[in-house]
DNA sequence: CGGACAAGCTGA
DNA sequence: CAGCTTGTCCGG
């Protein structure tokens, strides 16, 4: 008989079916079948097979087998994962299981043959050696780095698995690594490859639940990147899964990144550092705009910015992390904030009204203290920068949003383009469209000073992005940057490539402040969030719980779960039971 | 999760 | 009391 886990959400129980002689062959753990359950036929993942059937219990019969899921080893690091994340197995074997059924995997291998081929490339090969040995490897490498020799080193010693932050990074690298002759699976489409065995098993975060026969590395590319956190309870990261996926393989886990942060530098068990000419090199060249002595309604549009906007030969992109035309008024007349008559919250300018960002009324563009019409913005958002930039400029500039609205949607042609930081996700375009000389941030004490405490390290990856879209010091890539703290250890670190600055800088706040890495963190939300919480609280400290965790209220119907660290949250939240009501638990790193 | 079945409610 | 809704239980 098999022990099956059903794919029916919310359904955790494992339950056990007679395997029929005929489909005995077919079946082994981690494939997909279908069993009946109360009267009706599901999907299910083989956890086991063959085992010992229980006494007295009559068993009904596996209805198919569909075909491949994933490896054995994936079946139990979903298992782990669910308690890491507080989590359930099923959506975790979805991510590990082919996106149709994969009856009969491609020719070829069935044993992956090791890679072999003189990649020649000295400073790789010598890296390489670096990362022998299994653990858990930080590769501090610039923005403007590419990974194919890396990875192709790497495959000489066996399959890699390699985990982009997009699918557009994860099929750039897939090209190329093909260009130079590896057999590579571009996943999710190539499970089957993948599962046969190939040279290179790459794809975004999910792939690093994906199959790879024979693992020998797995390397996470850009791993501070937040698009390898799952949003989706359970809310997994890749760096996390892919340590412990290859901690239980064996072999190295290398998390490759411009930017450490210091979630992943308490976890790495060996730091490896870029030399200084490498790392200055490919970090782009930092202009910073001191705007302490300007006045704070015109402090977007320093004398630098406009000379660059005026004179600038190549392609300059703007950010400004503002939607809208303008995000707080006040009367020119009176001086008076605008704000909501209802709920007194500020009152931002969407079309000719204004309208309240708490409860959403609106009211005519008037001053309700005096009566005045003449209506200041103290903040402008991209639509107003965009008219006020194309006057500075002198030439054309356009707004660009956040995504291709429609395929084949290019990116404007103006010189000049503004947008929210999401502009630097656009790469591909901007690099196709004749490519950019100088990012330039309008703004960036929001990113700085943002209240959250993951807000520097989010701004040193907003630089990086920069860096790699300009190209680095080596092509003369620029970013010009005005703010009012420019002492701050981002700017620091990005003005002189040296990332590792920032981490000096955080280390003593999060410590003090009991943050992570010092601590692990859990949000709850939704309907059951406060009934979790009371639970949470009145656990005892013992055995089974893994020690104290505390509990606090964040407002807006969130608490926060504090423990001493990942292992004793986890325990904490297994320890408990769950709620009628619906909770989201989102278990760290979380953005609060 | 979703069906099966029981208990509860409604209107003729 | 048929016909419907709502709640609870349980799956091999």
């Amino acid at each position: 008989m098999a022990r099956v886990l059903p794919d029916v959400a919310g359904f955790e129980r494992e339950l056990d079916y007679s395997v029929p002689a005929e489909l005995a062959g077919a079946v082994r753990p981690g494939s997909v079948v279908r069993v009946p359950l109360q009267g009706r036929t599901v999907s299910g993942w083989v956890l086991a097979f063959p085992v010992q059937p229980p006494d007295g219990l009559v068993l009904r019969p596996l209805v198919k087998v569909m075909g491949w899921g994933p490896e054995p080893e994936l079946v139990h690091l979903a298992a782990w994962a669910a308690w890491r994340w507080a989590g359930r197995r099923r959506s975790l074997l979805v991510t590990a299981s082919p996106l149709v059924a994969v009856r009969q995997l491609p020719p070829g291998r069935e044993q992956p043959v090791p890679y072999r081929q003189s990649v020649g490339q000295g400073a790789e090969r010598d890296l390489v050696n670096e990362v022998r040995g299994p653990g858990r490897h930080l590769l501090r490498l610039p923005p403007v780095y590419d990974a194919t020799a890396l990875v192709l080193a790497l495959a000489e010693r066996g399959p890699v698995l390699v985990v982009a932050p997009t699918n557009a990074r994860a099929g750039a690298g897939c090209a190329a690594l093909r260009r130079r002759g590896a057999k590579v699976a571009l996943l999710p489409g190539d499970w089957p490859l993948a599962r046969a065995g190939a040279d290179v098993v790459i794809g975004a975060r999910s792939a690093v639940w994906g199959p790879c026969p024979g693992l020998g590395s797995i390397v996470v590319l850009d791993a501070h990147d937040e698009g390898l956190v799952q949003e989706q309870a359970p809310t997994w990261d890749a760096p996390s899964v892919a340590g412990e996926r290859a901690r239980r393989a064996g072999v190295p886990c290398l998390w490759v990144t411009p930017c450490p942060t210091l979630d992943l530098l308490s976890a790495t068990d060996q730091q490896h550092v870029a030399s200084r000419a490498t790392e200055r090199s490919g970090w782009a060249k930092l202009q910073v705009v001191d705007r302490r002595r300007s006045d704070p309604r015109t402090g977007l549009y320093s004398p630098e910015l406009i000379r660059l906007l005026r004179n600038a030969e190549r392609r300059v992109v703007c950010v400004l992390n503002r939607k809208g035309r303008a995000l707080l008024l006040d009367c020119a007349a009176c001086g008076e904030v605008a704000r909501c008559e209802h709920c007194a919250g500020a009152v931002r300018l969407v079309g000719e009204e204004l309208t309240c960002r708490r409860c959403g009324r609106s009211r005519p563009l008037v001053c309700a203290s005096c009566g005045s019409d003449s209506l200041r913005s103290l903040r402008v958002g991209v639509t107003r920068a965009r008219e006020q930039l194309e006057a500075l400029a002198g030439r054309p500039v356009a707004e660009v949003a956040a995504v291709a609205r429609a395929k084949g949607d290019e990116l404007p042609g103006a010189s000049v383009l503004v947008g929210t930081e999401t502009v630097l996700y656009r790469e591909s375009e901007l690099r196709r469209g004749g490519g950019v000389g100088t990012v330039a941030f309008l703004d960036f004490d929001q990113e700085l000073l943002a209240p959250r405490y993951r807000a520097a390290e989010e701004a040193l990856a907003l630089m990086a992005r920069a860096s790699r879209l300009v190209g680095g010091r080596s092509r003369d890539g620029r970013i010009l940057v005005q703010t009012r703290v420019p002492g701050h250890p981002v700017i620091e670190a990005a003005a002189l490539a040296d990332p590792g600055r920032l981490s000096l800088a955080e280390e003593p706040v999060r410590r003090a402040l009991r943050l992570p890495p010092y601590t692990a963190l859990a949000v709850l939300s939704g309907a059951g969030a406060a009934e979790l919480a009371g639970a949470l609280e009145n656990l005892r400290p013992g055995p089974g719980a893994g020690g104290r965790v505390e509990v606090s209220v964040l407002g807006d119907g969130r608490w926060a779960v504090r423990a001493p660290d990942q292992g004793a949250l986890a325990d904490a939240l297994a320890a408990v039971d769950r709620p009628e009501e619906r909770v989201r638990v989102e278990v760290g790193p979380v953005r609060f």
